[in-house]
DNA sequence: ATATATAGTTTTATCAAACTAACTATTATA
DNA sequence: TATAATAGTTAGTTTGATAAAACTATATAT
């Protein structure tokens, strides 16, 4: 088979890895909350201090779906907002102690899954697998 | 950087790659479809002949979720069941031409990335990818 | 000082996707 | 033959994600 048929066959294969790799946050304690919901609690992780409007052009989606997804998670007491001094229209989002529990969990679920990939691959073709996928990814398709 | 937190951060990396590799469909002619439309659709064209109950099964969602979806395929004249002669309970799924059209220009869509990504890595990476993501993917998670 | 722009909220509405429950038609079985 | 099970449909509902539009409060520019 030539190469390319074989990378579409690949690319499915991961697709339905990926799905599986995120849907396995709702087995445990996790599933009480929805994948957008962890994500949006991850990206507050990554990006302490983030704005509803810096979100909403990130994610390219509008502000108003955005802030009513952040005051849920306040409402939740996962997320809280601080307001600028600066700029008193701004607020950064950071997560509560809450918050952070969950993406411990979060990360803890992954790692779990990591794990097994790297019982299955030697240490060289993890190396590999790693270097490919960035050459692929700083592609931005 | 020890290799499990690189792995983490492949896994992330192929999150957003596979999110895009799937949303890029919904830009040119097919975004007047669903994304689960199209994975129906796909579904349909790779086991031609197969029942609104075996799909439930399949995916594990209720029959009447799958009925549903399916009619509106119907309706839309992607899709035609053809009753069997031999349990009339039984009805086989199939793509019609224009189905057809839609599932070739699904594959088009994801060709076009495919070869983006075979000019950007050299045979001998394309070749240990593929294998690295067999030996992933049969792992089952 | 006034007009304009920006950050975020609220309200209202739409849609897709899923569910339960009750149904018809057909087939299998006790 | 009467009863079970199976395939698929239909009606009604729920949930989550999204958007448009109107709004408040604050900041910037002319």
């Amino acid at each position: 088979m030539n190469q390319e048929l074989e990378l579409v066959e690949s690319m499915d294969k991961l697709s339905v890895l990926i799905h599986k790799f995120q849907t396995e946050l709702l087995n445990g304690d996790l599933k009480e909350y929805t994948l957008r919901q962890l994500y949006y609690i991850e990206l507050i992780d990554k990006h302490e201090g983030i704005s509803v409007s810096e979100i909403s052009k990130t994610l390219e989606l509008k502000k108003s779906t955005i802030s009513i997804a952040i005051n849920q998670l306040i409402e939740l007491e996962i997320v809280t907002k601080i307001q600028s001094n600066t700029d008193k229209r701004f607020y950064f989002l950071k997560l509560t102690s809450k918050g952070k529990d969950i993406m411990r969990m979060h990360k803890q679920v992954h790692q779990n899954t990591i794990k097994k990939i790297i019982d299955i691959l030697n240490p060289q073709e993890v190396e590999s697998f790693i270097k490919i996928v960035d050459k692929i990814t700083v592609l931005n398709l």
